[in-house]
DNA sequence: CTGAAAGCGCTTACAG
DNA sequence: CTGAAAGCGCTTACAG
C-alpha cells in the first residue's frame, strides 16, 4: 500500500495525501482532507519511513554512541535519551562501543552512512570519532565525557562542584581523615572531581593527603580491589568520597569484606547515582545527575542543529542516603542536608 | 558524493559502482573493480543507507523493544543483543517501553513505520503490540518473557529448571525452611519459577510452606518491602529463592536493616543475575542466564525470517558466590558446586 | 563482463 | 487549493 494506491481511492494526487500526512506544508481544503484520511484509513496505508527520509533529506533518527550499556549510568542515560528523542519522534540507533576507541569509529561510520541527523557521544578516551561525524557534517553532542580541549559541543556534569558538595557533606559529618576514591586519572571528569574534592578540603581548613587517594577504573571490580588496598593496612580514612556509582558499590562489598562498618567507621558519599544507589548496602548517599536534563539539552541542541562547540553544564542533587551517617530512613521532618530530592 | 560520481571519475556505469560495493552479486573484472575503488577513494564517496534500503526493500535495521532499560538485566540483554546484531552488518533501534503497553504499541507502529527487517520485543503484560509487527509480515522474536499462549516465535530462559537448581543448592546447604520471593504471580515467568521452587522442595522431601512464599514486582523496591514483610515478624525461613536479581538486591537491603545476616540465617539465591551481583553486599548467588545465546539464538531466528510459533529454551548456570553460604571467595580448588563459571 | 534505464515510495518546487 | 512530474541515491532485471 502506498501514496499512489491512497490517492486513487481518494480520487487525488499523491502530492495532496502527502500534503494531509505532513500537514500544514501546503493548505488543503478540509473536503479534500477528509476524502484522503478515509482513504487511508480504507486501504490500511502506513507512510514508509525509508521512501520519506530519502526523499526529505532527514531520517529523524538519531545516532547513540555509549561506552557499555550494562553500565547502570550509561543505561540510565540511555533511557533518559530515548524518552526525550521520542517525545519530538526521533528514534535512536544504539551503538555499544564496548569501551573501545576502534569499535567507536566504526559505529559513527555506520550511523554516518544510515544518514542519521545527528549523533549522541558518550566516549571513552580521544575523540576521533567525533571528527568523522562533523566531517559529514553532522550535529554531534559530547555527552559526559568532554575532553579538556574538546571542539564539539558538550553537556557535562558539574563535577567539581559535585564532587565539592559531597566532601563538604563528608566534612559536615566531623569527619577529618576525608580520601577520595577517583577514576582513571587521565579521564578529564577524574580530574575535575579530584579539584571540588580538594576545593572542599581546603575550605574546610582539612589537608588532603594523599595517602587517602587512590585512582581507580570507573569499575565496582576497580572500587571493590582500591577499597581492599585502601582500608586493608595502613593509615585508614574515616570517610571517603568515592567518584562514581560502581566504585562505590565495589567498596561497600571490600569494607563488608574487611568488616569495616560503614557509615560507623567509614563515611561514603558517591558520584553519578543512579537507582542502584537507594537500595545498597548500606544505601548510598551520592551526587544525583539530572538525567532528564542532560538528556533535554542533548536533544535540543541536536534538534537545533549544528551546536557550536562549548559546554553546557548541568547541576546535580546530593541524595542524602546512608551511607554518609545521615539518619536512614529520613524522619518525617525534613532533614538539614542540602538535598533530600529522592526522585 | 553519489555513485554517479564515482562512475564518472571511473569511466563506468553506476550499476558497476553498485556491483563492486555489494560484491558476488554479479562478476566484475578485476581492471574495472580496481578503477572503481580507487576512484571511491579518490571522490570520498561514502554510500547512503537510506537509499540502499528503499532500493533493496531492506534496511538492515532490528527494532528492540524492552520495557526498561535502566533495569541491569534488559540493558546486559540489549548490550548482548547489539553485540551480537552488528555481527552480521545490523543496527538496533531502541525502544523502551516504560512498561507500558500503550507505549509498546507506538514503538512497534514506529518501528513497522520505519521499515526495520525485524523486531525483538521483551515485552509487558499481554503482547497486542506483537500482532502490529506480524500482521506488517515483519519477523519476530518474543525474547524472555513469553506468554502461555504465545503465538510468536520466542527464546526463553528455562525458568523452572533454573529455579529448581538454585533451590537444591540451598537444600544442599542443610536449609529446610525455604522460602520463595517471586515475581507477579500473573507473569509466565513468575509460575514457572514458582513451580521450579516447588519441585526442588518435593524432591527434597521437604514441604513447602506459603508462609514463607511471597509474590512481589520485579523491581529493587518490591524485594526490599517483601523482605521487610517476610523477615519481620512471624515463622521466618533461613533459606530464601528469589525471582529477580533486582528482588536479591532489595532484599539484601531489607535484611541489613533488620539485622537478618545473609548467608548466616539466612541464605539466598536469585535468578537473572548479571555484574551487579558479583559486588552486592553479601556477594549473590544466583542463576545466571547465558545472554550471548539468549542474543545469538534471537538474532539467528531473526536472519533467518519468518520464525515459527514455538520456544527456544537456553539453559543457565548457577554461579556460586557468598549469599547462599559457599565460601567466598572460592578456594584456589573447585569448590563443589554445580557450576563456578564467573564468565 | 558492462551499460542504459526502470523503479523503490516518498517530497516538493513548478505550473496552473 | 490542486495536479503532473522531477528527483532523492541506490539496486537490479533487461539487453547486449
Amino acid at each position: 500500500m502506498t501514496q499512489a494506491d491512497v490517492a486513487r481511492a481518494a480520487g487525488t494526487s499523491t502530492a495532496v495525501v502527502s500534503y494531509v500526512l505532513n500537514e500544514g506544508s501546503r493548505p488543503i481544503s478540509a473536503a479534500t482532507r477528509e476524502k484522503v484520511l478515509r482513504a487511508i484509513e480504507e486501504v490500511g496505508y502506513r507512510p514508509n519511513g525509508v521512501a520519506r527520509a530519502l526523499a526529505s533529506g532527514s531520517t529523524r533518527t538519531l545516532g547513540l554512541v555509549v561506552p557499555e550499556l550494562a553500565n547502570q549510568f550509561f543505561a540510565t542515560l540511555a533511557q533518559a535519551l530515548e524518552a526525550e528523542a521520542s517525545r519530538y519522534g526521533l528514534v535512536l540507533l544504539l551503538g555499544d562501543s564496548a569501551e573501545s576507541v576502534t569499535r567507536e569509529r566504526e559505529l559513527v561510520e555506520t550511523f554516518v552512512a544510515r544518514q542519521v541527523d545527528g549523533l549522541v557521544y558518550v566516549g571513552v578516551g580521544p575523540h576521533d570519532a567525533v571528527q568523522v561525524a562533523t566531517a559529514a557534517g553532522l550535529p554531534v553532542v559530547v555527552l559526559d565525557r568532554a575532553a579538556d580541549d574538546e571542539r564539539a559541543a558538550s553537556v557535562v556534569i558539574d563535577n567539581v562542584a559535585g564532587a565539592r558538595t559531597a566532601t563538604e557533606h563528608l566534612l559536615g559529618h566531623g569527619r577529618r581523615r576525608v580520601g577520595a576514591l577517583l577514576g582513571p586519572a587521565d579521564l578529564p571528569t577524574s580530574r575535575a572531581r579530584h579539584t571540588g574534592w580538594l576545593d572542599a578540603l581546603t575550605a574546610g581548613g582539612v589537608p588532603a593527603d594523599d595517602r587517602y587517594l587512590r585512582w581507580a577504573p570507573f569499575t565496582r571490580a576497580g572500587g571493590h580491589r582500591a577499597g581492599l588496598d585502601l582500608l586493608g593496612s595502613g593509615p585508614v580514612p574515616d570517610a571517603l568520597f568515592v567518584a562514581s556509582e560502581d566504585q562505590a558499590l565495589g567498596l561497600l562489598c571490600a569494607a563488608a569484606e574487611l568488616g569495616v562498618a560503614v557509615p560507623g567507621d567509614l563515611a561514603v558519599a558517591s558520584f553519578d547515582g543512579t537507582e542502584a544507589s537507594r537500595f545498597s548496602v548500606p544505601p548510598l548517599t551520592t551526587v544525583a545527575p539530572r538525567f532528564d536534563e542532560l538528556a533535554r539539552r542533548t536533544i535540543d541542541l541536536l534538534r537545533a542543529g549544528a551546536p557550536a562547540p562549548g559546554a553546557e553544564i548541568c547541576a546535580s542533587d546530593l541524595v542524602v542516603r546512608a551511607s554518609c551517617g545521615c539518619p536512614w530512613p529520613p524522619p518525617a521532618a525534613p532533614v538539614p542536608a542540602p538535598s533530600t530530592d529522592e526522585r
